[in-house]
DNA sequence: ACTCGTCTTTGAATCGTTTCATTTGTTACG
DNA sequence: CGTAACAAATGAAACGATTCAAAGACGAGT
């Protein structure tokens, strides 16, 4: 008993059919009670256990959906991840995570592999540009969903977050404050960063006398936001900015940390903070620092839902679901409005 | 060609054989020029894509291998995994990442699909006792490879982190700086952490006049850290401890995090600090954080050259690999050693 | 022309499951 | 007693790749 039983060591072992043994796993209201628990009782002496390779070649498709994030370290995605998982899981499919690290040679990799596993889907958060990818992809049965991108719907269907939206909530609640020389801190080469800076300017045009200076900072990390803290720190107390909104919560963390540390300025008081992403770590800051709340499990429920949608109608018609984020007021911008 | 070619499809349009066309893919040395020109041709024209599911089920084996972690949200485990990720990439495998978080249902439907996976073997960060259902997997020829966690040798190989010598290496720093009044911050039900503290307690039973006050946070979380953190604030000076140390990193900059809020204590003159883990936030708070360094690639990476003996040797010999952790001294506890 | 050896190619058998048209068994009713 | 109606069980065919014994092609040597 050393190797594992295949159904036909049950079937023998219970003295049935290989049908009935398979109809006793599938369809169990197609057998005697005798019968199945003849059956039941085989399978548990043998220790049989079903082999999947051989359900999906007859299936002709697995119960596995793909997804390809660019860093699962990264609290968004690992969140959307497990939305999606737990989404999946009432399915009764199974979520593959590969992480593509910002690299398209992965990503392809990972598409590769996918596609050798016939899964039912992909879910995909893409480095570059995967349109024709994509196209191939649907050509062959394979749905696909873009997850914080908007699709063109032409091609496929997406989930994403109206980034240009939560730029607008995050300076218009900055200038709310009665702030005017607002600082946007991140790296506007991301598409996302640069539509948030987009929403941001688009707040600033509406009220006179605002302004919003761009720092572009080397990278998303806490490290990055430190150094553009430490620079500001440097300015004269009347070139700092009134309010600083970075594009994502390490940086706000980072500048934080810096502003914190010098003990020249005050959070709220002397400059009103910021972040984007809310994630957990954001609540326990030293000050507990406003955010931009992007809605991960919706994303991830609902990019498990689109999929299901492209299977059942062929994948012939897209959706793109585009999410509202919600501003996350905290101490780092308390303070009476105007 | 809406629907994917099959080998099949391959050979009739190349006109060879089937077994000429997994020649090609398998043993390309085999075949001629010619024909292996002609058939990769029709691969390209037809788009074909291998299908894992039939390869899986004649090999009797899948190129897969199973992780179960207790947490991918928390960076030791996504760096562990990481890791693993690669070393398995180098020698063709793919690992699946299953969550359990803390669950042993949800640790027990992991296993199970794993096992209908065929997987080659089986990484686990076991949440209680596995022992019987890894004897179980062992007969049925998965090796199994414990992760952060001592085996019995008998049973299966294992690769983990000595964590009692990381507790006496962190409290024999705090030691070595001339404080003697040290507190241990950590929940002491957790196997790990209790052995951080075991080792705590020898290093200052090796010091007299040295004592440790155990603190029991609620959890292991930020959170938990700044409410242990916010009693030691309200206590008089003389009875706050000279030194605390944090049973993993999150929970050390909670208790940071309140101490520099309320400005009364100074870090780390007043109060020296370590943390656990060494996280990639360590580096980047207010005070940069000393820490126990534990080295997760090697863990990773290790796993699976474990699992690749235990195959080699046919699952009958196990090993368990310890790693020393390593002491990470920043600015939480400089000061001239006394 | 014939044989031997080497290099290619062939195609049937196999893996373990699901499916489904058939067969077998049972009960009810005229 | 015959048979219709239904339930349960059967087992061969299929899924798509790999394997391997056997056949085929070709050139060299005699």
């Amino acid at each position: 008993m050393s190797q594992t039983a295949s159904i036909k060591d049950v079937a023998t072992h219970a003295q049935v059919a290989v049908g009935t043994v398979s109809n006793v796993l599938n369809y169990p209201d197609r057998v005697s009670q005798r019968t199945k628990e003849r059956v039941l009782k085989s399978i548990a002496e043998l220790g049989f256990v079903r082999n999947d390779a051989a359900r999906q070649l007859r299936a002709g498709q697995s119960r596995t959906i793909g997804l390809i994030v660019l860093d699962v370290g990264n609290p968004f995605f690992s969140s959307v991840a497990r939305a999606a998982e737990d989404a999946a899981t009432a399915l009764g499919s199974v979520v593959l995570v590969g992480d593509s690290g910002q690299d398209s040679s992965r990503e392809a990799h990972y598409m590769d592999l996918f596609q050798e596993q016939r899964v039912q889907g992909l879910l995909i958060s893409p480095v570059g540009d995967v349109g024709e990818r994509i196209d191939t992809l649907r050509e062959r049965g394979v749905p696909t969903v873009l997850v914080d991108e908007l699709a063109d719907t032409d091609r496929c269907s997406s989930v994403s977050v109206d980034d240009q939206e939560g730029g607008y909530l995050a300076a218009k609640h900055l200038l709310d404050l009665g702030r005017r020389r607002l600082a946007f801190v991140g790296t506007p080469s991301i598409r996302q960063v640069a539509s948030r800076l987009k929403g941001a300017q688009r707040a600033v045009a509406e009220v006179s006398g605002a302004s919003v200076e761009v720092l572009d900072s080397a990278g998303q990390t806490v490290l990055a936001g430190r150094q553009v803290g430490n620079s500001l720190v440097e300015r004269a107390p009347e070139r700092r900015p009134e309010a600083v909104f970075c594009s994502n919560d390490l940086l706000a963390l980072g500048v934080m940390q810096s502003l914190t540390m010098l003990r020249t300025v005050k959070i709220p008081e002397d400059i009103a903070l910021i972040g984007y992403d809310d994630i957990d770590f954001a609540i326990s800051a030293v000050v507990p620092l406003s955010s931009i709340r992007q809605p991960t499990e919706a994303l991830g429920r609902t990019a498990i839902e689109l999929l299901a949608e492209e299977q059942d109608n062929g994948g012939t018609k897209h959706r793109a679901v585009v999410f509202t984020p919600e501003l996350v007021v905290r101490q780092s911008t308390a303070g009476a409005p105007n």
